[in-house]
DNA sequence: AGCCTCATGTTGACGCTGTCCACATTGCAC
DNA sequence: GTGCAATGTGGACAGCGTCAACATGAGGCT
């Protein structure tokens, strides 16, 4: 939570500060994660600093550099999070069924830090118009999807559509589920609907000895 | 474009203006047409409506409630674009292949909207903590789905899971695309991914002649 | 050492915003 | 016609992002 300690101490501030823009990034985060990422203000920023509002001026060009840095920092948790459902999944014997477990961890782990830190999640895909927009995350589902596509589950001509769908799905899901459209935030129903959803993406890598599903 | 004319005439304005709140609302969605969401601003429709700031506080309690509005109409021009690609759709000649064909007309319809209209699409899913949010474009998507069950083409214990993966789908590859994750906004190019995303989301239902992707 | 320069932080101001208050005007019901 | 409730106006306040001018201190040069 808080890696910067002298915020609160009255020690008298040194003459310059030293780590303003550290704090200053660090202390919009906090304001993201307590409002929401239209929380995230230079003049409150700099307030929680202990620093006169322009000051942040010598560290940012604009507000919404700021709020990029803050998307950047909040992207990582993100990462974070889906890596530790990485870390956590249970290992599988055949290739396949380790490759979709792993996409299916990546997905989860998405979904989970959506669900669990609605604030920080908005905050790492707010808008702020300046292109920093390196998707870090994205290359955790990546390399699933890439191990899918290795395994077999994906075919050779499918991979960039397959590759868009996933994604596309997981962050729907979650920006839908944030914005109460699968019914209120009931954190558990949420859950298992998120993993129905993310088994129903890869019918023909299901475990074996259960069918793909088909009708006609 | 424009419902109301008086709006530029000076043909002195009457005592009471009669329409203002349409007009405030009109002049609104007109404004997150141009500068997206974050546009909509109470002072400046006011402004444009040729009407003092606060008389906007007579027909809307807030700002929140009036981009609640907004957001209302943009969602019906969203509905409404996926109704004309209903509308347009091919005709199919069995029940299975129209009710995909139903459903991927109202993802198309989502979508190219989305890409066309991206201020629009934006402000129909702004925040605006009203929660005035009755779906209303949804609605096509759940009756497409429902034409998909009663086709077969979803089985019964999956129908809730498929429709959160439909609109998931829908909604992430549009705020994706929106935020050019898919390379560079070319039209073109995103519309033919989307139609390959779409496809690959119905396998069961593909039409006749074509296998079901499979392997292992 | 001493000076000078540049980075950093401060003060004050401007225009914009949402919103509140008190007041003016008007349409409508009686 | 009178009065009331609805609607529009004007002025004010606090908060915001941002700019320009100024102050302060750190570090390199001689």
């Amino acid at each position: 939570m808080s890696e910067r300690p002298d915020e609160s101490d009255e020690v008298a501030r040194p003459y310059h500060h030293g780590q303003l823009r550290e704090a200053l990034i660090s202390v919009s985060l906090q304001l993201a994660e307590e409002g929401g990422p239209e929380a995230i203000s230079i003049r409150e920023a700099a307030r929680r600093a202990g620093v006169a509002a322009n000051a942040a001026y010598r560290h940012f060009e604009d507000l919404n550099h700021l709020r990029g840095e803050v998307a950047a920092r909040a992207r990582a948790h993100l990462r974070d999070a889906m890596q530790a459902e990485l870390d956590a999944r249970p290992r599988r014997r055949t290739e396949a069924a380790r490759a979709k477990e792993q996409l299916s961890a990546v997905g989860r782990g998405y979904i989970r830090f959506a669900l669990q830190s609605p604030n920080l999640f908005r905050s790492a895909w707010m808008e702020c118009s300046v292109p920093d927009f390196e998707p870090s995350a994205w290359s955790l589902l990546q390399e699933a999807l890439q191990e899918c596509a290795r395994a077999g589950l994906i075919l050779q001509g499918e991979q960039e559509a397959a590759a868009a769908a996933a994604w596309s799905l997981v962050h729907g899901f979650a920006e839908l589920a944030l914005r109460g459209f699968f019914g209120p935030a009931e954190e558990q129903a949420l859950r298992a609907l998120s993993d129905k959803v993310l088994a129903l993406f890869l019918p023909a890598g299901r475990t074996p000895s259960q069918p793909v599903r088909r009708r006609r």
